[in-house]
DNA sequence: CCCTGTGTACCGACTGGTTGGTACAGATGA
DNA sequence: TCATCTGTACCAACCAGTCGGTACACAGGG
């Protein structure tokens, strides 16, 4: 049932384990740039150097590793971008937002916009297609849009902002201007369209910041 | 150019033109709904009645009916729903670009979200994949936001907005939240996320606006 | 008025390559 | 010996694109 990882005693094969791992590391770099559809389980199996049989043997379907590679990258996601800006117990809560708004910036530039937001591509190819995916990706998306939402009320509590700000109608306002951000810069090739776009969403912000 | 029923003198077949059209018609509605990959020759012949001989009389390739289906959705967003909010003389400029926002928001709302934007999922799809494709687009949505740049630069001149203004940042702005939330709401299947975020890119136009 | 030639529009069977998925035999370690 | 892994050969379905052929409108020459 579950991963069950605590538990092991490291009895398995030690590769049981990295096998499954190079499998979701290739196929997650690959599905990034080449979307789902376009990626096939031979580049995912040429790139990590594994064979068809052993894959199944990890794996039930496609469809399987695309659930596991969806659940790679929001754990990337939240480990690496959303949580280590709101765990700051003394960062104000505006602050923490545009910390987060910064750190999105910088993964994209990292990769010069190249591949977009990975989360983002899924949306766009897989939501009115397959349900299972859409829902999943609902999901995540209400994840990270309830973490800003948070954040937000707490800012209102605390006074930083004004009550003209609607948490939740913000929250999906700057998930949504992110993500189309990350397109129009995937588009473009060009990252100070990313970097115009949140210096906006910055002063979007103050909009509803009381007393600057 | 146009449909010729009226005049039509039976010249050539009466169904060189028309099957043309039906195929594309046919493509544009499945492509928009499944995407470019995941569409197949089959599924368009199947909706359109279209025999494959037939239909490789009239395209080149798939590829080149893609090329025909983009100039065919820009020609379709130009003249529904750009020009028409810009080619007035006598509105303001902003006024313009809110009339703009609402028209795109009531494009959704017509679907209900189901789809999404049909440039921006092609953007997603195909912008690091298929080089032809991503310049392309990079045109079209250049058309789209130079549109925005001259308004928001006549709004300047006309002293509708203040120097804080950078109309080239602010247009990509608006483009990207608005592909933003096109994508949040075919993801949610909620229009109510698609009002909130224009309500918002509302707002944060005002910012910009001088003695509201 | 017929005969022949030509260009346009169309059809559906077929092909070669690719895809996700299976069968199975061999390896490895407890 | 048995359960866990892994590689290889294979398969049916599917894909974009090709090919040989049909139907027909329209010329022009006799």
């Amino acid at each position: 049932m579950t991963t069950t990882k605590t538990i092991e005693p490291a009895a398995k094969t030690r590769d049981g384990r990295s096998t499954r791992e190079a499998i979701l590391a290739a196929a997650t770099r690959l599905i990034h740039v080449h979307g789902y559809n376009h990626t096939t389980l031979d580049d995912i199996l040429r790139e990590s150097g594994v064979g068809k049989g052993n894959f199944y043997y990890h794996f039930k379907s496609k469809e399987d590793l695309g659930y596991a590679i969806l659940d790679e990258i929001v754990a990337a996601f939240l480990q690496r971008t959303l949580d280590p800006c709101f765990s700051d117990p003394t960062a104000r809560p505006l602050a923490q937002i545009r910390c987060f708004l910064d750190r999105v910036l910088e993964s994209q530039r990292a990769r010069n916009g190249v591949g977009g937001c990975p989360l983002g591509n899924l949306v766009a190819e897989l939501s009115d297609v397959h349900e299972g995916f859409r829902r999943r990706l609902a999901g995540v998306f209400g994840i990270w849009q309830t973490r800003l939402t948070d954040a937000l009320e707490a800012a209102r509590r605390c006074g930083q902002v004004g009550d003209a700000c609607r948490p939740d109608a913000v929250a999906h306002f700057l998930v949504a201007s992110l993500e189309g951000a990350i397109l129009l810069t995937k588009l473009t090739k060009d990252i100070s369209v990313m970097e115009q776009c949140v210096a906006e969403l910055g002063r979007y912000l103050s909009l509803y910041e009381v007393g600057v």
